[in-house]
DNA sequence: CGGCTCTTTGACCCGACTCAACGCTCGTGG
DNA sequence: CCACGAGCGTTGAGTCGGGTCAAAGAGCCG
């Protein structure tokens, strides 16, 4: 949605956004391409920070703009509003995970999203992609401590789901990864109704 | 958002989605007034069931309708849209009290979040609102067993901070249960800079 | 080489879950 | 009018997933 203006692309485009309480925790991650924050439009108070996992550029729209969008262009306006909604599908997949799937399982489901999410921009060579992120990191997304985290993984890997080394994160068995994970894709169909 | 047409009102108009993977989780709880699904005019996977824990009072409001209202009126266009935002802020704060708090404090996270939202509705009674949802109910919400829910409610009024018996739940320290809920209420303020 | 950040490992602990039973209340039918 | 379920709340005992604390590798960069 976002097009890039000036500086370079990212090495992967991964940012994330915190709420920090004592702890911090995750509540959203995006990759290249992802608009950033389209909320802040309508909602007055920023309950969260952002923060970028690597370098990435960046194009701002102004508020203003967007006030023309919307009082002009019906078609555009939704399809900035379904954007918004995604988000929100992804925060309600991301809920009943922390709810009701064990570490290791969520940890399966993370993986699941964000693979076909930077797929589906082109960010994966064949079953392997790019995910400069930290465990620490994975564990303020998934509620976990570093070192749970850690676990889990190892395990993912000892099954022989994925292999994650450095940034290179490598999908070796999606069938029961999306299995171990329960995940269906189908909240993050970008396909509308063209409304 | 939503007027009632017909039918009674709901004793206290309470509703929930529930998204089932073997155990469920309930993603979202409405109370009356609140505009149901609104993301369903352009997302087009529904994503979960609704359920209503009383009897309540409908009014839908028809896809081509919003259709109409999003080519004529931009200004209530971005209400609506906003009214969808609101929900995300939700998800977030959820998503935050799931991942980093204890079983209590979530609890009274919640407690506090839906005093607010029936009180701002007109539905409290000084500091007592029905809540019409059993403890089943709350663990499925909370990412909680029954059992555990009941021993943190306990807590609470041992604690002496809530009354809660049969729909009736009364705060009787407000001040004390937002902070142990670590509860701010910006996330849920509906003013906006009248976009 | 030293220091930084990140990953990994081990030992121990505790919050929350499970299983199982019991009590209470209310509605329904004999 | 009582008996019986059904649903919900409550309690106890035992277990376990994941957290905490602490320290040791492993890259990486200056």
């Amino acid at each position: 949605m976002s097009a890039a203006k000036n500086g370079v692309w990212p090495r992967t485009g991964l940012l994330l956004k915190i709420v920090s309480n004592g702890r911090r925790q995750i509540s959203a991650l995006h990759v290249a391409g992802d608009f950033l924050d389209l909320h802040s439009f309508l909602l007055k108070t920023m309950d969260h920070g952002v923060l970028a996992l690597t370098t990435c550029r960046i194009a701002a729209v102004p508020h203003a703009t967007l006030e023309k969008i919307t009082n002009e262009y019906p078609h555009l306006t939704r399809m900035l509003w379904l954007n918004t909604l995604i988000d929100g599908a992804i925060h309600r997949e991301w809920l009943t995970a922390m709810g009701r799937l064990s570490a290791t399982a969520h940890m399966a489901h993370l993986i699941c999203e964000l693979y076909l999410r930077l797929k589906a921009v082109g960010r994966a060579e064949g079953e392997t992609v790019q995910l400069p992120i930290t465990q620490a990191e994975l564990g303020d997304t998934l509620g976990l401590s570093t070192v749970h985290v850690n676990r889990v993984l190892q395990e993912l890997r000892k099954e022989g789901l994925i292999r994650f080394q450095g940034d290179a994160l490598t999908i070796l068995d999606w069938e029961r990864l999306t299995k171990v994970g329960e995940f269906t894709s189908t909240y993050l169909s970008l396909q509308n109704e063209d409304r």
